[in-house]
DNA sequence: CCGCCAAAACTGTGATAGCAGAAGCTGGAA
DNA sequence: TTCCAGCTTCTGCTATCACAGTTTTGGCGG
């Protein structure tokens, strides 16, 4: 999994969708190439590749001159991208479910039980990570690069304003999923 | 449709989808940043943007250093980006369904025939082109910008590969599907 | 004529600088 | 107190330059 990054654009690139697949950065926020550069000790110049690769996964928007932003969720959006996902997410499940093996089932409980704790402390960051995780590990077992891409521009996408919702209703008030889908794995 | 460039590496990225879109670059070959700013008279750097965007794509593919390819297609990749694409597009079609005007249609028709002329013709370029036309133009109807553009990126990744196969094996071998298609909209 | 190795040429990457334009601030006038 | 003109500041964009790595090539030894 931890890659050499090989450039630092690609590691800027992975840091800043990290924060915003957990949530970390707020719809709405502005954000600057020579702000992020001073941030993160390099020039502007792999920020600005790194920013310009979301920008291409419709991460962020670049409104104009002057202004960079992460774009804030309408209506007409979430019913797009939530469109988007349930056509693509079960479709990469069930090309996954033949390649789980049982050292990945037992990794995806493990997810499962770092997201139950994350819940049970209302830890909004280690609730999105962990979902994220459980999610994508079953995922990337399909061996369907094009189609997880796809699927994880939607989640870049979706970052930011579940972080708002999860932060403003909690994490509590959901539904444990995970362990269904597990036992459904498990059993076929 | 002709809205301004706004930015240099903007035309240059749209330039370079059309290209690829169209069939007119072939898999494997290679790109450089100084090659292109040559050519087009600008430096490297927005070239260098637009190739960074084609690559979050999954149009072009940086390979190590040193070089810039175009991918070239492989079964694997071919079954992936498929299921994309049947997964996706009878769905932004189904979404556009209640937005097709009559003026559309006519549009459309118009499109048809083109793509009818090219394909007697042999012009596989013109092929390609109507052909994206005719699709896209009922896409754009069901107002799902997400939805579309993912549907765009698997186009650019078609593309190259499409345009040698129509090459090799001409496009009078294809049966037309556009005038049933036509006809069911006309339906309902 | 063929294989190998070093050097040269070329590549993407990153830093720095200048530019035009937009946003925000300041100070003075009504 | 309010408002607006003018300016400072900050932004993204593009160009130019320097660098490290890769690829190609040319020459030398066999």
């Amino acid at each position: 999994m931890a890659d050499a990054p090989a450039s630092l654009h690609t590691s800027i690139y992975d840091i800043l969708r990290r924060r915003m697949i957990e949530g970390e950065i707020m719809p709405g926020a502005d954000l600057s190439t020579r702000g992020l550069a001073l941030e993160m000790g390099v020039s502007q110049m792999p920020v600005r590749d790194a920013l310009s690769r979301l920008a291409a996964e419709g991460a962020v928007a670049i409104r104009s001159k002057r202004r960079i932003e992460v774009p804030v969720m309408t209506p007409e959006r979430f019913a797009d991208l939530l469109d988007c996902r349930l056509l693509l997410e079960p479709a990469a499940a069930a090309l996954a479910l033949p390649h789980i093996t049982p050292a990945l089932l037992e990794t995806l409980r493990e997810t499962d039980a770092a997201l139950d704790r994350a819940m049970a402390a209302d830890d909004v960051i280690g609730y999105m990570r962990a979902n994220a995780a459980f999610h994508f590990g079953i995922y990337r077992a399909n061996r369907r690069p094009t189609l997880n891409r796809a699927i994880e521009a939607l989640w870049l996408q979706f970052g930011p304003f579940m972080r708002v919702v999860y932060g403003r209703y909690g994490t509590s008030a959901l539904v444990d999923q995970h362990r269904i889908a597990l036992d459904a794995i498990a059993s076929g």
